[in-house]
DNA sequence: TCCCCTAGTTACCTCGACGAAACCCAAGGG
DNA sequence: CCCTTGGGTTTCGTCGAGGTAACTAGGGGA
């Protein structure tokens, strides 16, 4: 594993070519701490939540009618789960038809920017992959 | 939903509290693109195989004793899914001892840049999620 | 009177991701 | 004769992510 996110990753190759040492040539440690923190983008609804939030301020249900296709469920949770990395804060109003408001922390904020960078490249290379996409899927039908 | 990658996003804000057109204010097109590529960092091994691969060609062997977890099927799985959407080229050798590299193709390359950025921040903001984590599970008891 | 609104929680169920392990070919080594 | 090696495919089984629906509170509107 590990990276290589900027370190000199030249221990991968030379890893698996000389294989003597069984597999700990690697750091793993890097690479599963920065997993833990990746395997959030992988949530479905996580990073949809975080660039709503990226906005502004949000109700609970504003999110909800905002994101479209999420269940109650799984908002409370998302949520939970962002607020519990410290991504994104609650903040109850006790009135009698209740309010919450969600909001990114700095650390939400900072994550904001990578993000968009991954959104903005998904954005701007999506016809690349469809393209490359049909093109595999006529090869391998004409095979 | 629309990340606002880096558009003016008020449309989300005016969508939820304005709420007379039923829920297509935003530009749902631009999400589902988006999320059609950004899926790809939450498959588990993708993210992994790709940074391998940022370190130059492999075999599929070689892949497979350097990301220490992942099944034949899986690698074969994720690779071929990586093929499909063009980030990498499988070459083979029809030796009889067979012979199979992977490579990171131009998209692949180009991918890398983002997917490093998300993967060092991770790195560097790893603790701050674990601190904010056992703050927040410390509360939870506590109450 | 009854329903709806907000922000949840809970129980139940489904379905797909993933792992384990067996099988494949063909050549080469003991 | 069997094992190994590389790069798979196939089958079977599990487990958890996530959806659905019903429940909670109290006040306002028909």
């Amino acid at each position: 594993m590990s990276y290589a996110t900027d370190l000199t990753e030249t221990s991968a190759s030379r890893a698996a070519s000389t294989d003597t040492a069984p597999s700990q040539v690697h750091k793993p440690g890097q690479c599963t701490r920065a997993n833990e923190v990746i395997s959030l983008v992988g949530d479905k609804w996580s990073v949809q939540i975080v660039m709503l939030l990226g906005t502004g301020r949000h109700r609970f249900m504003e999110i909800k009618r905002a994101i479209e296709g999420i269940s109650q469920k799984m908002l409370t949770v998302t949520l939970r789960g962002l607020e519990r990395d410290g991504y994104v804060t609650r903040t109850v109003y006790p009135t009698i038809p209740p309010k919450v408001e969600y909001e990114l922390t700095d650390l939400g904020l900072d994550l904001l920017e990578p993000l968009r960078a991954l959104g903005s490249w998904a954005l701007a290379n999506h016809d690349r992959v469809v393209a490359a996409r049909t093109a595999y899927d006529a090869r391998a039908k004409a095979k």
